[in-house]
DNA sequence: TATTTTTTTTAGATTTGCCTAAATTATAAT
DNA sequence: ATTATAATTTAGGCAAATCTAAAAAAAATA
């Protein structure tokens, strides 16, 4: 089957949402995507009609296996482009996930394949976000946020928000990137700010709007 | 201002019947889009009021210098993605029309600019058209196709049309390609079909069909 | 020039994807 | 258990992009 660009637009939202919550009410969806809960209602009742998902009036949507097919799919193209906008064209990683949300519905499948066989078969896009492979497989990276993070608790800086623009600027002038080993020594409540341990050098002040932007994995 | 897609596509469309016809038909148009003449009329009048043509009911439409900019860029687009798609990912030059034709839809400048340095700034895409530069320049390559030309008159071969599939394999056997030099030696009226010389080789023949699918320019 | 044919436009519908306003249902609070 | 609030759906509309059928205009032909 096919889909249009709105289609695969829903079909991405509701596969993202349903990660946190398993079902996805129309609200969440109009406000990941912009618009009206009567836009939503109409498109989940149009993809409902495609068989790609669960929907029960006032009790939610979630999508079913073909419709999960579908959203790796979509995410895969995602994350195969932006790493090529880093990697070829050398983006900073704060200016391709909005670029990438046109080229992922370029619909060819042998460009997919071609395209991740050309960048060496990656396994994550430039925010630490694994890339689903040509059968929709994909790693489940169970990472925090930096600022969910305990103290005194060592973790790796294992992703980045996709969407957040000029993060890359601030994390190079603290020397900080995916694979860093972190640690927080003290959190303050008046500001949500945080003092985190890099390697052996003085502590730095994150605050509580970067720490959230950054993901990690406990170790 | 912004264009939709079925919107470029019609002033891509545009741009290419009016090199050869300077004021373009309803009729023609609708051929070459694959529409009904009523869907081109309700176009050209969209078209009209964002002010990037000039139509005259019943006596066709011709883009002017902003339409013919527009036309230029996106162009640009398709030529550098095909481009892409077969010097980068290895595809056949018969594949990359279609995949172009989403790809070139694609709006950042960014990326197109940052594309065209990644490529190495090229000259002309896979089947020998010129790319337009960042400003909408081009050079004008006037060749015609290689069953136009006259008996007796050395030629360069300097593209081939970009639709036609299975052109590859039989120009391969052929040893054919862009800068290869040729000259007709006999033309049958029977089928259309001539022979031709290629540097020391013995004589080849060639159907109708394929030579009116090589274009040459004339020494 | 008058008539026929072809081209083009207009009129009226349809589908997709969105909206606002009103009605309905579910949930939370008294 | 009512009542109030919040979430969701329905109803009705709109714009883009397409279509078919009919009308109008231009071009070709007799
Ligand atoms: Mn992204
Ligand atoms: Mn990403
Ligand atoms: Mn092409
Ligand atoms: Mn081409």
């Amino acid at each position: 089957m096919n889909f249009s660009i709105a289609e695969e637009n829903y079909i991405k939202a509701i596969w993202r949402l349903q990660q946190a919550d398993s079902n996805v009410t129309t609200n969440e969806l109009s406000a990941e995507l912009q618009t009206k809960p009567a836009s939503v209602t109409d498109m989940l009742k149009r993809l409902k009609e495609k068989k790609i998902l669960n929907y029960e009036p006032y009790y939610g949507v979630k999508l079913n296996a073909d419709g999960k097919k579908i959203a790796l799919g979509i995410i895969r193209r995602h994350r195969l482009w932006e790493y090529f906008l880093v990697e070829k064209l050398k983006f900073e990683w704060d200016a391709v996930h909005v670029i990438a949300e046109e080229l992922e519905h370029v619909s060819s499948p042998e460009l997919v394949e071609r395209l991740d066989h050309f960048l060496g078969f990656p396994k994550a896009d430039p925010h630490g976000d694994p890339i689903p492979d040509s059968s929709g497989r994909m790693e489940t990276s169970k990472h925090i946020s930096l600022h969910q993070l305990k103290e005194q608790q060592p973790a790796i800086v294992s992703g980045v928000n996709d969407q957040s623009s000029g993060l890359p600027e601030i994390l190079r002038q603290k020397k900080i990137s995916i694979g860093t080993k972190v640690e927080i020594k003290q959190r303050f409540l008046f500001d949500g700010s945080i003092e985190i341990k890099i390697r052996n050098q003085p502590l730095i002040t994150l605050s509580e709007q970067l720490a959230k932007n950054i993901y990690v994995t406990p170790l």
